[in-house]
RNA sequence: GCGCCCGUAGCUCAAUUGGAUAGAGCAUCGGCCUUCGAAGCCGAGGGCUGGGGGUUCGAUUCCCUCCGGGCGCGCCA
């Protein structure tokens, strides 16, 4: 099982000031004593700032009452313990020996391609809500980003350890459905035009304003001509819409299921608006919000007090004049619904132009009698597309953007889902489809894996090599003593505490900075050692001369094997939480840049 | 006008929830291939963190105020 070496430096330092509140040296102590990994390697591998946020209380100097802890954490010693110290104004500087990080490397192999991996928890339970694209169209480039965070999100989450429902609510009713039917009607009468129906001159409708124009739109018109031939010819729509209507929507999602099998998304559950007015559910939470008193009736409609409930600017209709429910209400009933199914959290995903929605929904809530604060809101900035930094034309006319598929296509899953990740999704974010497609040191995506390829090549050719492997022990691993090894290892062990934060935050984006940062250390490492240290995981082909089989090193060999292969398993982990493959080949696509020379 | 988000190297972005000398990648310049994968590595330059005030041992981070950008402010969803 994963092991936090964070919390078992808390709990050092924890017990240093325990005993010098015991000691009488300080009247109360923190719960949770702050630690952090120093950004500057010679202030040790963890740091305490506790001294400085308890001097004032205790009437001492910060670094006297510093020295006083470290007193305390040298008294109780350990041998892992390699250096203490006092810095700057009053913070504590640890360092860990070599050893201790080289026996890390025992838990990381222990751990069998799970490390990093959190306990299971029971609590939060969490419903993540995320992309719910209205089913009038196929998934668009902005939606993929929607896709790739909230996927990834919901990976991250599961691996620290919480239990996540995906869930994809489906705009199934309400007037862009409505629009849609029109819409697909329209074309399906256009299609039908000239042609002879049972003796029907078949007349010319006009495309309905605002309709969606399009062209798998013309595609469904046609394709329910050939399914319902001449059913619904007419000079005006249909008076029963529902059939087009299902119809169309059900298209609509078998297009947004399809790209999202090709992206690797996946949902637990697909959540119907429909479903929430034909159950009552939406009536019935009407019902509970005038019981709570938050609901007026004015000007033939009905509101919701949100001014009162949440200092909004003003109350917020949730039935209109014509008796129908709005996209409010129906919104409100499905958070009402998530909360009965229990779970404890709600974290919605939202496109960033909605944000005005979230106090109205708190407002909603609380009006329920229920904590705002258990919706969380996740808003997700814009995505302009650019080639070459140039932005890509986009039609002004309805219909003509560039869909989630189109991308997937020109650069590929891994490349598609990594751009979208690399920014913190409350920043806008400028996906640059040239970039993403090149082959070369300038893609992060490949740099990523090419790190990840290295490492199953010097496997590969150990094999190739017949190197014997010889079975983990801290005897063993005492042979990885290099400045760029022991770093190594600390980032690796420091990954289960990276991933919590990374969950806690709710951001999975820090994975790109942490897979980037592993793989630069490694790919240094791989060239330096040779460069620098003159030495090299494997013997090279000069170097395989006379009885070299007795002569090299095999101790130091094995050692680095396994911890080549640790790194390895926590990159191809890391990438598979951002729904990113770990290639053991990388190979070139097309052969373009190939020298003429 | 009111509300929310954002201003960090030439460009795109980080910065461990208030920490120590603000870091990466790209771009620019200069080095490294007698092959464990050069899709790589090493080095250099580049900053008043939009401006100003405040809170404290300490601010990119929190508060106020300007400036500049994005998005909202429907009986649409």
């Amino acid at each position: 099982m994963t092991s936090s070496v964070r919390s078992t430096v808390r709990a050092l330092f924890q017990a240093a000031v325990d005993q010098v509140k015991r000691d009488g040296l300080v009247p109360a102590i923190p719960d949770s004593i702050p630690v952090e990994r120093p950004k500057r390697p010679e202030h040790g591998d963890y740091a305490t700032n506790v001294a400085l946020a308890l001097a004032k209380s205790a009437g001492k100097q910060p670094r006297a009452l510093a020295e006083m802890i470290v007193e305390r954490l040298r008294a109780a010693g350990g041998a892992d313990l390699a250096e203490v110290s006092v810095a700057g104004p009053g913070f504590i500087n640890l360092r860990l020996s070599d050893g201790f990080w080289q026996r890390r490397l025992l838990d990381i192999l222990a751990a069998d391609g799970r490390w990093g991996q959190g306990e299971p928890r029971q609590s939060p339970r969490i419903l993540v809500e995320y992309l719910s694209a209205n089913p009038t169209g196929p998934l668009h480039f902005a939606h993929g980003r929607h896709a790739a965070v909230g996927d990834s999100l919901t990976r991250l989450l599961r691996f620290a350890g919480y239990d996540v429902l995906r869930e994809y609510y489906i705009n199934d009713a309400g007037n862009q459905v409505a629009m849609l039917a029109l819409s697909v009607w329209a074309r399906y009468m256009e299609a039908a035009k000239g042609e002879d129906w049972t003796g029907v001159i078949v007349p010319e409708v006009a495309f309905p304003e605002g309709g969606y124009r399009g062209d798998y739109i013309r595609e469904l018109g046609l394709e329910l001509l050939d399914h319902e031939a001449g059913r619904f010819v007419g000079a005006d729509p249909p008076a029963d819409m529902e059939p087009i209507k299902q119809f169309a929507i059900s298209r609509c999602m078998d297009m947004i299921r399809n790209t999202l099998v090709k992206f690797d998304v996946t949902f637990d559950v697909w959540q119907s608006e429909r479903a929430l007015h034909d159950s009552g559910e939406v009536s019935s939470t009407l019902a509970a919000l005038e019981q709570a008193g938050f609901i007026d009736r004015r000007d033939n409609a009905v509101w919701l007090k949100t001014t009162v409930l949440w200092g909004d600017d003003k109350d917020r209709v949730v039935q209109k004049s014509d008796g129908l429910p709005t996209y409010l209400l129906a919104d409100i009933a499905y958070h009402r619904k998530k909360i009965e199914r229990g779970f404890d959290e709600l974290c919605d995903i939202w496109g960033a132009d909605h944000h005005g929605h979230v106090p109205r929904m708190q407002a909603a809530l609380k009006a329920l009698g229920h904590d705002p604060n258990r919706l969380s809101v996740l808003l997700i900035q814009m995505v302009s597309l650019l080639r070459d930094g140039k932005p890509v034309a986009m039609g002004k006319r309805e219909g003509e953007f560039i869909t989630l598929d189109e991308v997937i296509d020109e650069i590929g899953r891994d490349a598609t889902r990594f751009f979208y990740l690399m920014r913190r999704h409350d920043t806008p974010l400028e996906f640059d489809l040239e970039l993403a497609k090149r082959q070369s040191m300038d893609n992060p995506v490949y740099y990523a894996q090419y790190a990840h390829a290295r490492c199953a090549s010097l496997l590969r050719r150990a094999t190739e090599l017949e190197a014997p492997r010889l079975p983990p022990t801290a005897e063993l691993f005492a042979r990885l003593n290099l400045p760029e090894e022991i770093a190594l290892l600390r980032r690796l062990s420091d990954f289960p505490d990276f991933v919590d934060d990374a969950a806690a935050a709710r951001e999975p984006h820090r994975l790109v900075s942490f897979i980037g940062d592993l793989a630069g250390e490694f790919q240094s490492y791989y060239t330096r050692l040779q460069k620098v240290h003159g030495d090299s995981v494997l013997p090279q082909e000069r170097q395989r001369v006379g009885n070299w089989r007795e002569t090299w090193d095999w101790q130091k060999t094995a050692a680095r094997l396994h911890w080549v292969e640790a790194i390895r398993q926590v990159l191809e982990t890391a990438l598979g939480l951002l729904g990113v493959s770990a290639p053991a080949v990388m190979k070139r696509i097309g052969g373009e840049g190939e020298e003429a020379s």
